[in-house]
RNA sequence: GCCGGAGUGGUGGAAUUGGUAGACGCGCCGGACUCAAAAUCCGGUCAGGAUGACACCUGGUGAGGGUUCGAGUCCCUCCUCCGGUACCA
């Protein structure tokens, strides 16, 4: 009889719910430690929960109620990031009201997050597309805006006429929309932008701080792109423009004999030469056609057109000639550079194509064969920079150019303005209103917020035939009456578009502080105590653009006095991705012959069938798995992602129902550590499944349904004690580095360890217990209260570790003859940290004299209290 | 190409600051209970050698080198896989 876990955890979840067991209290006792522990609140989709959201879940939960226990004050809330796509799509499909849906999916997943036990407290639920939330989200656009960091502007952007809206960079995978896989285009649109970019600095030297995954880190790093270098101004021949280009090697301006410009560069009709015009005209129209993804084809060859026209070097004074080509990006930098062939690999394959001088400025080293050299080295052929070194000529160059007026050190960054807006209904609406007369925009007073979405019952954007069409957002079909806003006789117009889905999770860990707040984004002094947000956990998805779209929020209510910290999020944790269950596959030819899989093609893998096989059919020879009796076939074996259209997908609901929410915990945990990739088994829930059934049976008659005779009020012998206090020793360290697998490794341990004892003292029974409940709450709460401890188990004290009690009476000694092991030897453990004790003993022992014997002892080593090595020549 | 991470039994994974490699789980093998099965419990399980049985010996953490009394752990070179990113001037 396996242990009732369905009605326990019916049982237990009612409970908590009825008593707000987890009720963080608006007004608490301040002196108390405090920790605020986050989950990234989900999407609520209509798919409702997959395996991969209880993984952080359970993580976060298990420190929440660790901390519990601990003494602290502990936040840990969740909601719901609920405006978005998906929802219009389906209302836009079926008619529904997004509202509609997102309720109907915000209720089942929530409904779902109870059923895993975990411990939010539900009264803090934070929904985004709530009025009362998206007020503050609107408020905050408003500081934004008052501050100067909200501005609009003519910009290219990515427009996708299938979706009928402009996509962000990151919204585009290989020149398609990440959802949906539409063909985007780049068009000039007049649109809302953050100026994030002034933030630039600040987000990169504030990630020092942090205790996030390196990788995270560095990738916000490589987004901001900061590169120190210069900017300098070339005359045009026979023009009064310049073209100001960004340079990270100042030092080869003598090896420049060529600049470029991007094609869409404002300044390449100006020069175009007449004889050059069809040319230039023509270049610009292709690669306009070109899609990111064509242009990132074709990187390996270059294009590109000369404007007849040429511009002074200012090292030099020579006149180089001007060309356009589609390797210079608009976007980075100034839209043109200077071309150094010499010491620039890309410049040199254009210059190579178009047969354009190529001037070594640094000299390679002798034995140097490649095209450009990009290492350091000596300038040459540079005049007054000759003989030094790039970082020496880089600062005497700088100075020339000063000096001149021609150029000047400058930063530069990758990290371009957020494109703040989007052509959708389903989003927050812009708190601004336009004069369309004088083109001009102001916004609503703050006692005008929430300006809400008008009622509509088309929602579909005005998809495009064409990529030239003037996008129609939805809004611009909504009533009149939302639509134009009458002030002193004046009208003005409200703004069509709505804001990205990241507005919302830009702040929410803030509201979650002081969810019903009405008066203030949120509370000076709960604020003070409750931030920064301790420990953070979600997908390594959201490395870039969510955190450090919340962490330019952050900054910007900092710097307006709002919050006190200058970074949001402490403490950051990815959970890795869990994969299906491991599959073998045997590839099999058009001809029906089974193929070894190291011998298929690339690229050809769909010419071949694949037979999913079963463990049975194959074994494993060296290294790789090949089919059983066919050692020359080799198998392919690896865990997908769950997809549903691999059918490898695993339910939670399905879990819960056969193993119960504590197992589907603990086996979370149990598979390995947190951060990396898993793959499912469901062997191994069956595993922990056991273990639970165990714990069950070290305190419950299966037979009686009663607790067990042997589970008395009695003082634990010293083994017993010693059992214990490895595992709350060992449990708590774990818990700490969030190194779940193994804290749950020596609960186990010690349940096998417990079952053997005849007597259970009730004591070392209840301080397990509050080991456990972190992973596995219901389960514990039952036996709790069964064992006639009152209260709730939450409630109560994390036990404390004495060391006094692990302390052996003898410790073992390793004995080792040069490095490797020879045997060990038990010595008392006031004598173990003596060294010339346990140098003396050692050389006693029979397995050490008996391979001494004639040999000459080179050395002798003593570690106290773990090993002796002696070292002998041989 | 560049950046980040990882390679340990049949398998998921353990191994403080370098100091007993393989904890714990799964699987497998054997046993107990049972008319039988399930469930449960007990024992074994890195490979090779040796033995009546123990004791014991040898090799072993992707490959090759190095540092060290001693390396899964530190250093160098390389290979493979995963994630990110890419004409960023």
């Amino acid at each position: 009889m396996a242990y009732p876990f369905s009605t326990i955890e019916k049982k237990w979840q009612k409970f908590w719910a009825e008593n707000k067991t987890f009720k963080t209290e608006d007004h608490i006792d301040t002196s108390k430690p405090k920790f605020y522990v986050l989950d990234m609140f989900p999407y609520p989709s209509g798919a409702g929960l997959h395996v991969g959201h209880p993984e952080g879940y359970t993580a976060t939960d298990i420190v929440a109620r660790f901390k519990r226990l601990n003494g602290f004050n502990v936040l840990h809330p969740m909601g719901w990031d609920a405006f978005g796509l998906p929802a219009e799509q389906y209302a836009i499909e079926t008619g529904t009201h997004p509202a509609i849906t997102t309720q109907k999916n915000i209720s089942r997943f929530r409904d779902q997050l109870k059923m895993l036990g975990f411990s939010y407290d539900w009264d803090r639920q934070i929904d985004t597309t709530d009025p009362k939330y998206f007020k503050w989200t609107q408020w905050i656009f408003l500081q934004l805006y008052k501050k100067g960091l909200a501005y609009i502007a003519e910009v290219p952007v990515n427009w996708c006429p299938a979706l009928g809206t402009v996509l962000a960079n990151e919204e585009i995978i290989d020149g398609k929309s990440e959802r949906g896989n539409h063909p985007v285009y780049r068009r000039p649109l007049r649109q809302w932008m953050l100026k994030i970019t002034e933030y630039a600095e600040r987000l990169l030297t504030d990630l020092d701080e942090l205790d996030w995954p390196e990788s995270t880190k560095e990738m916000q790093r490589n987004w901001i792109g900061k590169s120190e270098g210069a900017e300098i101004s070339f005359q045009i021949q026979n023009s009064e423009d310049t073209i100001v280009v960004f340079t990270t090697r100042p030092d080869t301006l003598f090896g420049a004999t060529y600049m470029v410009l991007a094609p869409e560069h404002p300044l390449v009709k100006k020069i175009t030469a007449p004889g050059h015009r069809s040319e230039i005209d023509s270049y610009i129209e292709s690669t306009s056609k070109k899609s990111d993804l064509e242009r990132t084809e074709l990187a390996k060859k270059k294009s590109g057109t000369f404007t007849g026209s040429y511009a002074i070097n200012p090292a030099t004074g020579k006149a180089i000639p001007i060309w356009i080509a589609d390797y210079v990006l608009l976007s980075y930098g100034t839209g043109a550079i200077m071309a150094v062939p010499g010491q620039d690999e890309r410049d040199w394959e254009f210059a190579e194509l178009y047969n354009l001088p190529i001037i070594r400025t640094v000299q390679p080293p002798d034995n140097f064969s490649g095209k450009a050299y990009t290492g350091d080295g000596r300038a040459i052929y540079s005049g007054f920079l000759n003989g030094l070194n790039i970082s020496d000529a880089k600062d005497k160059i700088i100075e020339f150019l000063e000096n001149e007026k021609k150029g000047r050190k400058k930063i530069n960054y990758k990290l371009r303005d957020w494109l703040f807006s989007r052509q959708r209904y389903w989003g927050e609406p812009f708190p601004v209103i336009f004069d369309e007369q004088n083109n001009t925009h102001h916004p609503l007073d703050e006692t005008e917020l929430p300006l809400l979405l008008p009622e509509m019952a088309d929602f579909k954007p005005e998809s495009a035939e064409t990529m030239d069409a003037e996008p129609q957002p939805p809004l611009s079909r909504a009533e009149k009456s939302w639509k134009y806003v009458e002030r002193n006789g004046y009208v003005y117009r409200r703004e069509f578009n709505t804001m990205p889905q990241w507005a919302g999770s830009c702040w929410y860990y803030l509201r979650f502080i002081d969810p019903l707040n009405d008066l203030v984004l949120l509370d000076k002094a709960k604020e003070n105590y409750w931030m920064p947000v301790d420990l953070y956990v979600g997908g390594a998805e959201h490395s870039v653009l969510h955190l450090l779209y919340a962490r330019f929020w952050h900054k910007v209510l900092y710097d307006l006095g709002y919050v006190s910290t200058k970074e949001p999020f402490q403490k950051l944790v990815h959970q890795g991705m869990i994969l299906g269950e491991t599959e073998y596959h045997l590839y099999i030819s058009g001809s029906g012959e089974p193929i070894s899989g190291d011998e298929i093609v690339p690229g050809k893998i769909n010419d071949y069938t694949a037979r999913r096989l079963s463990e049975d059919d194959i074994e494993k020879v060296g290294d790789k798995f090949v089919l059983k009796g066919k050692p020359e076939i080799k198998v392919d074996t690896r865990a997908y992602k769950m997809s549903k259209s691999r059918g490898n997908v695993i339910n939670p609901d399905d879990i819960i129902v056969q193993y119960g929410a504590d197992s589907l915990r603990l086996y979370e945990m149990f598979m390995g550590p947190l951060k990396d990739m898993k793959s499912w088994s469901m062997r191994g829930v069956e595993g922990v499944y056991r273990f639970l059934n165990r714990v069950w049976r070290l305190a419950i008659d299966e037979e009686s349904d009663t607790i067990l005779k042997n589970v008395q009020d009695i003082q634990p012998t010293r083994e017993q004690q010693k059992q214990l206090h490895f595992m709350i020793n060992k449990v708590t360290k774990d818990i700490n580095e969030m190194a779940f697998n193994t804290a749950i490794a020596a609960m186990m341990t010690f349940t096998n360890e417990a079952n053997k004892w005849e007597n259970r003292p009730k004591s070392v029974l209840k301080s397990f217990l509050v080991l456990l409940n972190p992973f596995a709450p219901h389960i514990t709460e039952e036996l709790w209260s069964r064992l006639g401890f009152k209260s709730t188990i939450t409630n109560q004290s994390w036990p404390l570790f004495n060391p006094d009690y692990v302390k052996d009476e003898y410790q073992q000694i390793m004995l080792q003859i040069n490095g490797k092991l020879r045997g060990e030897m038990r010595v008392e453990v006031s004598q173990a940290m003596n060294r010339e004790f346990l140098l003396e003993k050692a050389l006693q022992e029979e397995t050490i004299t008996r391979r001494i014997g004639e040999y000459r002892i080179l050395k002798k080593i003593a570690v106290p209290g773990k090993l002796v090595n002696i070292v002998i020549e041989l």
